[in-house]
DNA sequence: GCTGGAGTTAACGGCATGTGAAGCGTGGTT
DNA sequence: AACCACGCTTCACATGCCGTTAACTCCAGC
């Protein structure tokens, strides 16, 4: 499961740094926008999970960004927070009329943001997207519901395909060995002979395409997006 | 859609008036408990959309009622925030951390505040059968009358039946393990056979339709709107 | 061409779940 | 008090999926 994605807008380059120090301590993947225009054009590339917007820059102000957000399909599921020193009522009302999902006043504590954030964030589905985006291509892999979205498509798998694939998609790119595997689908203490693995893999690939597993002789399977 | 149900629970009647004064006039349906120990019990009977709580309050505080909240699972789709005059970052903090979706300071701005209502249930808008729409097809469920429409006619459903039944779909499409069932509908001390999840399902299908429950082997259930 | 690791296929059998019926306690009715 | 209806649980048996195995084939490197 990657981490989480979260933009930051605001045209005062040290408030910017302060900010991303705090949250990229926290585990989260930060990426930074100076004003609202260049904001939008990454959110819409980026989809980001969460988008902290200032009120007032240059070019694009925060109200028009966020409104444009809301307006961008694709970011639909997108967490909107304006961070901002205005606390006007009419201010704030105008935020969340806009589509705002929360408001946070400035000046910034570090460790209150943290919480803020991460209450946002932790309803938001922590899905696994893999290899793409929302567009249809790639492949979502949803634990909760136990299905895997591919193409548009919504599949079921048994549980150890759905466990076997789970493990090789947590780590794009890594092989993992047949030990591995072993010991995280079927645990330490099960015994299975060699072809087990094999014909689980087998399974996958015909139900999801052979392009996704690839082997490597010797050493184990690795899940490609 | 039915109008989104609020409990407001803070042991200050004067508070208590003026803040559902101003969520009546919005159009939500309120409800209110002088206590955190009443408000935990009326929140599991009410199931609402929201409850907002004081931090403060005599019995239990509203830390303990929020993480009370949090491990209940019908409640899981409520959203908490906390109203209170305490400002302190580590009192922020708690709060957040016990589960909390957003912290709101006193004084309370009416204005304000129902932006920030509508804003923490605009997220929540198309989630669950529970307190959904008489569209004539589909299921509702009604908590509080404890009573389920399925196709225009009321069904009464046993105390387990229903339970289950509220369960399972205030969350569609998540597959609840037979651990968390057993330990939600019928607690974590009671031990009863493993058959016994099975024949309440079926008098579910029953009675509802094979359509709205899917088994996942070695998983557990899950209801499919 | 030999060898070892991986792919393929079908068949077996276990085990989780489905099913019907019977037992048991409870609360209401006559 | 006896009876009954209902809800909850359990038991015994049926079913069918899914995981595993085994036997065979394929392929690459030496």
């Amino acid at each position: 499961m990657g981490k989480q994605r979260i933009l930051l807008v605001d045209d005062e380059p040290d408030i910017l740094e302060f900010i991303e120090y705090n949250l990229v301590k926290e585990g989260y993947d930060v990426h930074t926008a100076g004003n609202g225009r260049v904001g939008v054009e990454m959110a819409k590339k980026l989809l980001p999970d969460l988008v902290l917007l200032d009120v007032m820059m240059p070019e694009m102000d925060g109200m028009e960004a966020c409104a444009e957000i809301r307006e961008h399909g694709p970011l639909a599921q997108t967490v909107v927070a304006f961070l901002t020193a205005r606390g006007e009522d009419y201010s704030q009302i105008a935020g969340f009329e806009a589509g705002a999902d929360d408001y946070i006043l400035k000046p910034i504590k570090p460790k209150v943001l943290v919480s803020r954030v991460q209450a946002l964030l932790r309803r938001k589905k922590n899905s696994g997207y893999v290899g793409g985006s929302y567009d249809g291509t790639g492949l979502m892999i949803d634990p909760e519901r136990y299905v895997v979205m591919h193409q548009g498509q919504e599949l079921n798998l048994p549980k150890k395909e759905f466990e076997l694939l789970s493990l090789l998609a947590s780590q794009p790119g890594k092989v993992f060995s047949r030990e591995k595997i072993l010991a995280s689908v079927w645990g330490t203490d099960v015994v299975v002979g060699d072809r087990t693995i094999d014909v689980h893999i087998r399974k996958l690939r015909e139900k999801l395409g052979d392009e996704y597993f690839k082997t490597v002789k010797g050493v184990g399977y690795k899940f490609v997006g």
